[in-house]
DNA sequence: CGATCATATGTAATAACATTACACATCGGT
DNA sequence: ACCGATGTGTAATGTTATTACATATGATCG
């Protein structure tokens, strides 16, 4: 019923790691966690997210060399999804957009490039943060 | 006349190491290129690098932890770029697409993000880089 | 059962990428 | 001559990721 099923001890620990964590984390702030597992070596968790990104169960965020556990493990029919990482607070939005895929797509065709990955990343300051943010600039208002 | 104009040494020594060469370059590699020019430290190539940044004379392609010479260097009008990038020959083809720009740009006015640095990387095979790989799996045929 | 193969694991070492900290230099404007 | 902004040189360190090699686990098949 649940991917999680097939998941060796070690996959599972990091992708429970992910799961609870607020935000994205690096390779080796996951290590850290899960030393008291018996995790050592670096290796562990690398070779554990390979594989959990190959199962669509964590994303890699490229411009922050971090992960994350996927938000939508089931859907499995859109290969393009982006990002928003917000670089306050670390939260990040998942989403997928037919249309944006359609556009890069037709770039592609067009090239005969032949795509593998795609990344797409936005980061700046999710609307919680850029309003506190605003708040310092011109204080006492909204009270 | 030219934005080149106004770069220091170091700086005008990296952007011409970035252009002559092929493909994307690690910053290390870079170093390497100019130890004959009397760079010594990683520091020196990234500091120069992130002001070309700053003037738009350079990207950095986060997928790949590697820099390219920006290949137009005199539109500033738009703050989305894309790229494609061969994994094979290490080719890069960088685009801007007004539509992808719109699509993400409502997202981001929806979610009120307040965007900072956008990455769209593709990575994959270019046209030839592929037709070639596809002759590797059934040879012969086209002699 | 025992041979074999694919997959996963443990560990150490090393490579690759990037930043911090501090001292000094250069140059334009007052 | 002084000041401040920007750039430079150098060493040390921090962070992210991979290579290499030995061992283990588990499924399949004769």
């Amino acid at each position: 019923m649940n991917a999680q099923v097939d998941l060796t001890r070690n996959q599972a620990l990091v992708l429970q790691a992910l799961d609870g964590a607020e935000g994205p984390l690096s390779a080796y702030t996951i290590l850290d966690k899960l030393r008291d597992d018996g995790f050592r070596a670096p290796l562990q968790v690398y070779r554990a997210l390979d594989k959990l990104q190959e199962l669509g169960l964590v994303h890699r965020l490229e411009s922050i060399n971090a992960f994350v556990a996927c938000c939508q493990p089931h859907r499995h029919d859109h290969e393009m999804i982006a990002f928003a990482i917000c670089g306050k607070c670390g939260n990040v939005d998942e989403f997928s957009d037919s249309m944006l895929e359609e556009r890069l797509g037709t770039w592609v065709r067009a090239h005969r490039f032949k795509p593998a990955k795609t990344t797409i990343e936005i980061r700046g300051a999710c609307a919680d943060c850029a309003d506190a943010e605003r708040e310092l600039e011109s204080p006492a208002r909204s009270n």
